[in-house]
DNA sequence: GAATTAATTGAACGTTTGTTTTATTCCTTG
DNA sequence: CAAGGAATAAAACAAACGTTCAATTAATTC
């Protein structure tokens, strides 16, 4: 009828994320009860609102969370110097890497903006363009230097963000191809995106 | 209190059709209401269920109707004869035209499977399957006869068709961009990822 | 012009929804 | 071992959900 053994708000509060963007990934934000979401969680409803006020409020603060642990992952993984082709190369393979790691998040955080009201929605994607600017500037750097032959800079960070983003619609570990294998392979149609000249040398992450 | 004044059984399965894409894309289908769409048409709730049994197979039948016009207007549109780089180029025209003219229908198709029951969702699949299996085909011939340098054609296919259809979630046309301009940019970026070695001559469709 | 069919309404059904409130128990600190 | 805050359960709320049914009117057929 009340607080039962061992409950603690810290691990139930990380279990509820786990669990909401499991749920959210598999059936959508919409489809996903708070009831259902206590039920895998092993608690009640009601308990949810201890830590979330409320189901947008958790939404957002779940791609919060992913798109932070994004932005914070390339500014950790980010080459300190290297020429536009090295730094896209590991631009990719960040990318790869985190999502594929996150399946569930970066589905969340790529379906459901549409569930959040104004203001939440604009913050997202003000986090998300932030990002798509980082890969712009690589873009626009190597095109000056005359490393990368690209005709149109923003589209073609778009085309590339799509194409590499694409790859947890299908890809599922221990398929024929292990992440690095994905991860190279992906690497070098980035590179040919871009329009490098010297195929080889570069990236390798 | 009954029949009104004009009423016609096609004209209603059309506009009920027409509102339920534009409503789903925007807000999901879980998110859209019998009430809501039927409001949308303006009709009463009950008179949906003269032209769909329910709400999964309205989405079902937007799906079918959306993936069925794909493929036929692929062959509708796929040259007779020519090399594959010809081909190539007028399947990514094909692709994002049809993609640009149905932004929202391609939206439902491709976020709301996870919406369908078990044997709706494979017989959608298998379309989609078919339809790529088309890309697939095009990508291992052109390999073969050495005009496109292709190191995974799975991989590729994959790569190509989701840099291409991401294109309708950044492009509005009226934008600094025509639909013309952003269909011959992609062709060029689809031709890279094929490996194609001459650049220019192919496609303007 | 009567009979029939097609199209729609309005009300109602039982569930389920997100959320709030109140009471109860565990845990920690002194 | 007492006190107080933290964590949860249980019950309740109105509103909204998908769907069904009977009644009613417009169009079509004979």
């Amino acid at each position: 009828m009340a607080r039962t053994t061992g409950s603690d708000g810290g691990k139930t509060e990380a279990a509820i994320r786990r669990a909401a963007v499991k749920l959210i990934a598999r059936h959508g934000f919409e489809a996903v009860s708070m009831r259902q979401l206590a039920g895998e969680v092993g608690v009640q409803a009601a308990a949810l609102y201890r830590y979330f006020p409320n189901k947008e409020q958790l939404l957002y603060s779940l791609m919060r969370e992913h798109m932070e642990g994004l932005i914070a992952a390339w500014q950790a993984a980010r080459p300190k110097d290297g020429d536009p082709a090295t730094i896209l190369a590991a631009f990719a393979a960040n990318h790869i890497r985190f999502h594929v790691e996150r399946r569930h998040s970066t589905q969340v955080s790529n379906m459901e903006l549409r569930s959040l009201g104004r203001d939440r929605l604009s913050a997202i994607l003000k986090l998300r363009t932030a990002y798509e600017g980082q890969l712009r500037q690589i873009l626009r750097d190597g095109a000056q230097c005359g490393v990368f032959d690209i005709e149109d800079t923003a589209l073609t960070a778009m085309a590339i963000i799509q194409m590499i983003t694409g790859v947890i619609v299908w890809f599922r570990p221990d398929d024929r191809l292990s992440v690095a294998d994905v991860s190279r392979k992906y690497q070098a149609m980035t590179m040919r995106l871009a329009g490098v000249t010297n195929e080889t040398e570069h990236g390798h992450v």
